[in-house]
Formats: C-alpha cells, sequence, structure tokens
DNA sequence: GTGAACCTTCCCATCATAGTAAGGTCAACA
DNA sequence: TGTTGACCTTACTATGATGGGAAGGTTCAC
C-alpha cells in the first residue's frame, strides 16, 4: 500500500505520515525496490490510532506516551486515565480562557452603537485597558464589575 | 526610555516590541546616538493599545488594522463592531471545539476503571474510533448519542 | 512510448513568542 | 581611570502541527 492510499485510508495525510515516521512516532516504513514505503494493516492501525488522539486534541508527544500504553500489553488503564484527566483539564482551560476572552469583548461590542460614527468603546477599551466605558450609557444590562483580572492569558496560540 | 523600560511599562517584552516594529505594526523607533532605543508617551500608549488587543486574543494582522481604525478620525465604529464581532464569533467557536473535545474525552474517562489493569475504554476508543465502549457498563450514565460527528477538528493550535 | 498520477527528498512558511550568542553602551562605584 | 554589572544591539534558532512547493524518479493504463 503507497503512501498515498494509506492517507486517505487512515485520514492521515502522505506529509504527515513521513513527519511521523522523522519524528519517531510511527517506525520507519518498509521500502519497495523502488524507495516507495509500503504500508500494511498494522500501520493503518497505528496512524488510526494516531488520527483518533489528535482528533481528541492530544499533542504529538502526549500521543507518543499512550501508543507506548497501547502497545505495553502490562500497562495501567489508572495511567492513561490519569493523561486523559490532565488532557481534559488543559482542554477546559483552554476553553474557558477563550470564553472569558469572547465574554470581554462582546460586552465592549455590546456597548458600541455602530451608527457610523468614530466613538467606540472598543477602541477605548484597547486604548486605556479599562472594561466596557459604555460611551453611551444603556439604562439596563451594564455590566457591573470584573469578575476575570484579565492577566497574561494566552490561548489559542 | 530604553526598550526595557518601554517594556516594563507597556507589559510588551523587549523581544516583542522589537518583533513589532520588524513586521511594522510600531514605527521604527527613535534612536539615540548610542543606537538605542528611544520610547516615549505615544509609542507606550500604542504598545498598550497592542498588549490589550492580544489580551482579547486577537491576531497582529487583526491588531494592524484596529491600529489603523483607532489612528484614523474618520473611521466609523461599525467597522471596529464588526472586527469585533467577527472575532468573538471564532473565538465561541474555538472554544466549542475545545469543549467538545473535552467531553469527549470526559465520557471516556470517566467509563474507565483506572484500577490498574491493562483494560482500558480510553485506549479502545483511540483504536477503533468509537465512543466510549464502557467496557463494564455502569448501570446509569452512559452516554447514549453523539451530538457532535468529531471531525477534523482542530483548534488549539 | 507517452502522459498522468503518483512517489521521493529537501526546503520554506505559518503564528506569536522565547532563547542564545557575540558584541557594544551606560551608570555607578572604587 | 578602570571595572563591573545591567542593559542594549543584531542575528540566528526553536517551538508545534501542518501545508506548499520544487526537482526529479516510478508506476500504470492507454
Amino acid at each position: 500500500m503507497n503512501i498515498g492510499q494509506a492517507a486517505r485510508a487512515s485520514g492521515v495525510s502522505a506529509k504527515m505520515i513521513r513527519h511521523y515516521e522523522s519524528i519517531g512516532l510511527v517506525p520507519p516504513a518498509d521500502r519497495r525496490d523502488s524507495g516507495y514505503r509500503d504500508y500494511g494493516a498494522a500501520d493503518l492501525h497505528r496512524l488510526g490510532f494516531i488520527r483518533h488522539a489528535r482528533d481528541l486534541g492530544f499533542s504529538l508527544e502526549r500521543i507518543r506516551v499512550l501508543l507506548g500504553l497501547w502497545s505495553d500489553p502490562g500497562r495501567s488503564n489508572a495511567d492513561v486515565k490519569a493523561i486523559a484527566r490532565a488532557h481534559v483539564r488543559e482542554l477546559e482551560d483552554r476553553a474557558r480562557q477563550l470564553n472569558e476572552m469572547a465574554d470581554a469583548l462582546r460586552t465592549l461590542a455590546d456597548a458600541c452603537d455602530g451608527d457610523g460614527r468614530p466613538d467606540c468603546p472598543i477602541i477605548a477599551s484597547l486604548e486605556t485597558g479599562a472594561d466596557a466605558p459604555a460611551c453611551h450609557p444603556k439604562p439596563a444590562a451594564t455590566a457591573p464589575a470584573r469578575s476575570a483580572p484579565r492577566g497574561k492569558v494566552r490561548v489559542g496560540r
């Protein structure tokens, strides 16, 4: 099986298969006389595992560990569970930070009239770092206080 | 004002200030005879703007646009609002995808006994791509159906 | 035998940020 | 005056996962 066929069958691009081989995430593929890589069922199985793990957001380094546990008949499911739980926590953290950003920015955008004039609480907030100044304070729905002190969060990198 | 002082005052690292200059996000700084960069209040103001925008997760390219609007006295707050709303949507999308991953993995982890044996629904799911197989189905709390068809989501890049 | 579709390796780009190395400058203090 | 330590300069490298492309070899069907 060619690398292209393996890519279509596994859902991992040929580019990435070569990359995974180069970093040792998959073993060096068999080669035909022509130099073409040759893949079998076991290789597809491994690539599928990697792809599913990527779909769950695992980093390649964590996947390396998971692959080790996968191929270890004496593994402890407690180890696997610990890795999964740690990853869930990281995913939740990142999601929470993104949501905090979205909430802050949504508040600012809600306070902006968007009527074509230059005055804009979004720009004003970026300028000063202050929260939604509500340049035309609406009767209700003005956020009273800030919950998250917005430090140096950097999330979606 | 040195670049180090400007960095401390603005919350943008000296490294990043130089980088922002190199990509034209901030104008070339004044230079002293020694070649040292020299910063004033206006520079700090601009760096602060950039930092606040980064804190809200804006990309540098979007910040470039925002800076243009900021310095444009004839800007329309509708333009700013549109950029903000688009960004809110992106943040929400990314957060949602992360949460979907977290939910899927949490379900798998919940189904794992973690009792030290090798049997593990997490590993099994990665292997087959199927959902939590619940190798020891608990009486209740087994997810009945999947809502998100888990395609090629790639989020936290 | 020819052309299209594939494969190979190698290099470069992304995005925002940090690290390091080699060398120049500044300020304080002996 | 000399020294020291903190700072600055440029330039190169790395990160993580992925994509794009060039230049050249292989395979297969017509």
